[in-house]
DNA sequence: AATGAATGAGAATTCATTCAT
DNA sequence: TATGAATGAATTCTCATTCAT
């Protein structure tokens, strides 16, 4: 039963189930074994692919960052939006990312998810993408931070773990980005879908 | 060249020795024969002590957070200080003890840090001891936040990571400290030490 | 030097190789490592095989033992012979089994060996197949014992032991089985072969 | 709490907590540590008594074998005694012995008990001393086997494996023995205790 | 492209034994 | 006599990686 595919998909197809074996049991209780049986597939196989476990798990974190990537960019330089607007829309992207792997971390003594490793990236992308949105806004006046990239970061981390913890309602993130950005009550509260 | 030590001591000089090997290379490459050899010490007296790995982890975290713990406690139980002393003293003992153990982590591929179980431990921590002190707050007209303690979580959080990643100066998170729980400018600055 | 086998073929080299070495060594003193060692292979091969060391344990000794249960299952089923017939068959499965295995056991201090896993093996199966035997024996007037079924079973046992003792002449074993079982004298001799 | 205690005294407490945890869990899984602990003594005591764990089992076995030699030789040594009367007090003196440690085996793969050393030196006794008893037997013209010896070991190893495997009732054993012996039923029948 | 048997280095753990006190 | 911390060698088991097919 050995089954031909094409290798974009193939790579894609490992990718998407060591992804999930991370989540189901962290990264260092999965073994490449694990992967290939997963998949049906031989364990030889995954190293056709991919050079080393190492190389796996970059791949696994940067696949996933840079879904996420694509879209913050689109709203970044999105001429129209607003400050209020764009916040918004970041805000949703990242959590939604999130929402889309709802294991993504299992805790415990010996077994750390990858969770650890995309937060960092994602942390990373959001602070080079969101140095102009900051910009803009202390420009139009909505922010009077010391340190707003600080605080984004802050912002990202801690919310981020708190959705981990399973405080995942959008209108509490919101609240509290709001409180800790300084921005008035209720301006980042949405009501009709971007 | 076989050296007795007191039991006591000798429990503390592996606790000691695993945290700073857990600090370097990370839990998961850290074998425990990496830590006797660093001891100059039979991999077997490591087990004379802890029953296995996982429970020498879970009691070095342990160690790490009991300490705090105390601290934490005398400060909150303290009738004389006021809301602000007190979250100036709490933020305090949280960052001394990060400080201790300056490269707690080392987050990267395959090498996961301790950092997370800890990060963990002191926000579970805090959760429970900061309860009085954020009520305390409120009752004192200073706090006027829709979720303190999710606040109070994020900012552990946060201020943890970033901490991590090499912004320690107190001057800046005390700043964020006050922004995000909406405090008057310069509230927790101090002059004096406590 | 790398060389693949048959699975198959494999299997069984190495539950060969693991029954020679409880034979020569004990079960106990034969280490997973020895057992590599003997085939030219890699630990880790084993395990490819066996999930554990207990888990080829039972393998070895089913295999073992499912040579002999076929061999019993012929005869007991087979139509045409009679109990004296049969009764002779059953004996000569047993020791022609336990001949082709010398040294099966190698009792002493510290050193058990896997003869007494073998045995009771033997002995459940004895158990299981020669109900109907015995029932044919007491029918046709043979047997007159209080207990058949528990007199088998010591005779398999204290035989085997027997056996293993170094007393393996066959006419013995035969005489004192008619003995036990109270049949005439020479009733199990046989002359030619089944 | 360091109890000094008599020499015979403390040997004897090492061999009967060693018999005790043999029984228990089997020779192999017992460890020097295991029966310190169960005697609340220090594992280095155990050193003191016993040049080695073998050494340990080896006396252990000796200690259990001679209780029983001491009232074997008495009835074998037995001038009154009827060939009859002198199997029927042997036979009680072997099953009371075994009655003593009820678990006295725990046979699984990779664990197996004292009883496989005890029941072979229990064996070697009955031959030795059984010699005259079915000589007299023999002459007395009770038996007519053709190799009684044989015949003896067979029923003790077997029946011992009975017992072990739950058949303890002393009727069926004698009930065995004396058609396996070819004996007259009911003769090794006792009413009166010996 | 794919297989999966085989490798080999190293991990955790166990335990009989020693020895300074 | 007795302690128990310490040793060290062996043992089971894991797993990323390789390679002949």
């Amino acid at each position: 039963m050995r089954i031909t595919k094409n290798p974009e998909e193939r790579k894609q197809e490992i990718l998407d189930t060591a992804l999930l074996l991370f989540e189901e049991q962290g990264v260092a209780k999965t073994s490449m074994k694990d992967i290939a049986e997963r998949m049906q597939v031989a364990k030889g196989l995954l190293y056709y692919y991919f050079a080393s476990k190492e190389e796996l798990i970059i791949q696994v974190v940067d696949a996933f960052t840079k879904e996420v990537e694509g879209e913050i960019l689109k709203i970044v330089a999105h001429g129209q939006l607003g400050f209020h607007e764009k916040l918004r829309a970041l805000i949703r992207v990242f959590f939604q990312a999130i929402q889309e792997y709802p294991s993504l971390m299992s805790l415990g003594p010996g077994n750390p998810g990858i969770f650890e490793f995309v937060k960092t990236r994602l942390s990373e992308l959001a602070m080079v993408h969101a140095e102009s949105l900051l910009g803009q806004g202390v420009e139009e006046g909505h922010l009077a931070l010391a340190y707003p990239n600080y605080m984004l970061k802050i912002l990202i981390h801690g919310i981020a773990d708190l959705f981990v913890e399973g405080i995942t309602e959008e209108t509490i993130h919101l609240t509290l980005i709001e409180e800790a950005l300084g921005l008035d009550k209720g301006s980042l509260r949405y009501d009709k879908p971007l």
